[in-house]
DNA sequence: CGAATTTGACCTGCGC
DNA sequence: GCGCAGGTCAAATTCG
């Protein structure tokens, strides 16, 4: 027998607490970062370029894209190259983090020192192509990563991670 | 042999 | 209430 049991629909585990979560993103949402040098990215180290509250767009307009169009300039004088990414933070019962971001390239494993494990496939209905859900292999580590190719440019990769890595970089 | 990947099935949430 | 879409899990398979 198994340790999960299928009946316990009402029990559920406690992941489903943030299962909860529900997003409005777009592709017109997500910025596109086509000069990312993903071999000199860390994931940790990500700079509050961006802010994203479903509650405050539910409101009225959403203002990401005044936000998102200001910090589209990237600044190359800061320390790091590359660091200066969009992050989402989301709050609903807990906080999580989740960025999301374009790149063009060729490959959709992209090396970025952690080790993640493909746990799914799904087709998606407005992309001719599928999508990949990662998580990473290390235990206690609640970061899933989502990869899917652009609908409009299947040349773009659009990569979005949610939540934060609690370990150093396994590489 | 062990770890990672693959694919299909199942479950949940939302919309109509 | 039913149907659709998205997301996750689990058993089997494959590769190192």
């Amino acid at each position: 027998m198994t340790e999960r049991n299928p009946v316990a629909a009402n029990s559920s585990s406690p992941d489903s607490d943030f299962s909860n979560q529900q997003w409005s993103f777009e592709l017109s949402d997500y910025l596109s970062f086509d000069d990312i040098d993903w071999q000199h990215v860390d994931p940790t180290t990500y700079n509050h370029s961006f802010v994203y509250q479903p509650n405050d767009v539910a409101g009225g307009s959403n203002n990401i894209e005044g936000s998102s169009t200001s910090n589209h300039t990237r600044d190359t004088n800061t320390t790091m190259s590359g660091t200066a990414l969009t992050q989402g933070t989301y709050w609903k019962n807990e906080v999580k983090e989740r960025i999301a971001f374009k790149t063009m390239t060729e490959i959709e494993i992209l090396d970025d020192g952690y080790r993640w494990r493909k746990y799914g496939k799904k087709m998606v209905k407005n992309n001719p192509n599928p999508r990949n859900y990662y998580r990473c292999s290390v235990e206690g580590c609640p970061v899933k990563k989502r990869v899917e190719r652009d609908n409009d440019d299947s040349r773009y990769v659009i990569t979005t991670y949610e939540g934060m890595h609690t370990h150093p970089t396994s590489s």
